[in-house]
DNA sequence: GGTTAAAACTAACGAACATTAGTTAATGTT
DNA sequence: AACATTAACTAATGTTCGTTAGTTTTAACC
């Protein structure tokens, strides 16, 4: 037995190099081999670690889904204001991106290479998860904490900002996380603030 | 030679079929016999049609990208006041998007497996198109027709939903593009005038 | 220091895939 | 009617890749 797992876990340290690799040429484009090479063994070896190279995609992607369907749930069935719950999600989004940006980058088109069942089971936690955004939203609207607006449409405008900062908050590593919280509420929010 | 070209060539079959392909399995995901049975014949015919796999993303790629520089620096050169270039090239973004939202839903990602030379290229262009707007914004910002902010924290959040708008709009053909046009506008513009 | 288990390596298999070559059917031209 | 061209097909090739099996090395523990 070990006694030192040194301070990542070579799982730990296959899956972010996968994570990289899978973000910058796709799962498929990918091979085990390049991401053998940069955790420094050959190819085979990686199975004493996984059990299949679907398996890195699937817990790359299904573990942070599932964060985003808790959070977002435990937010929505608080007490919280309707435009405190809001800036609650936008802020999820920012922590969760800048902790782990590679991870975030694969949840847009990635998902489409999961086996059948955790396919559909990524689906189902992000429609549930996009539900409650909406809910979310339709409660600001329906205090007039926001301006009249296509539901369906606010919510395109500010996914697409949220899910789209992963590719660009390495460019913000100047910026403290909480200069760079302030900074999207303010850009997302003032376009909706009533 | 033939005499009728059918309302769109093979070629040009080809290339929807596959980019739709692509869209949804991604370029490295895609086999080409899953493109030529779209089409209607074996894998191997497609060769009569294309040089190879990667001119099909390619050309995808390429057409558009091209396009996007040419439109902007038209836009920019020209003699209208900032608001009303930024206004073109949101336009320009929703005109291309809208007729043509599979081969748009490629340009995030997928020029990652184009051959080097053309990918320098593809970059490039990319690159040039958000100096462009990126001048266009500061200018914005110098008539004071736009709110103090972090320039390319401007750019980030427009970019962020014009480049995602290929993964909505086929929810919205009810809306007509004016209709759609507006919307988005409204939406980008209003958090941004001060 | 010898035992044991984890984790590395080498070799090889089998499937999928892009691509090439050679052939045939259909169509338009002379 | 003979010819040429286009575009389809079938068969085969070479490569890449995920995965398995078997073996060796490493390193903790008694």
């Amino acid at each position: 037995m070990k006694v030192t797992e040194g301070l990542q876990s070579r799982k730990q340290q296959i899956l972010e190099e996968a994570a990289k690799l899978f973000r910058n040429y796709g799962f498929k484009g990918t091979s085990l081999q390049q991401i053998a090479k940069k955790v420094g063994m050959e190819g085979p070896s990686l199975y004493n670690h996984i059990s299949s190279k679907n398996e890195i995609l699937s817990h790359l992607l299904m573990t942070n889904a599932r964060i985003f369907h808790e959070r977002i749930t435990e937010i929505q069935t608080s007490s919280l204001g309707a435009i405190d719950k809001l800036d609650r999600v936008i802020s999820l989004h920012i922590e969760l991106t800048v902790a782990n940006p590679d991870a975030m980058a694969l949840m847009l088109h990635e998902w489409a290479h999961l086996e059948p069942a955790e396919k559909q089971e990524y689906v189902s936690l992000r429609d549930c998860y996009e539900r409650e955004f909406q809910s979310i939203l339709e409660q600001n609207i329906a205090e007039g904490k926001v301006v009249q607006m296509d539901v369906h449409f606010m919510m395109f405008m500010i996914l697409s900002t949220l899910r789209s900062l992963y590719a660009w908050c390495a460019k913000y590593r100047d910026y403290n996380r909480l200069e760079l919280e302030q900074n999207i509420k303010q850009g997302v929010l003032k376009g909706i603030l009533a």
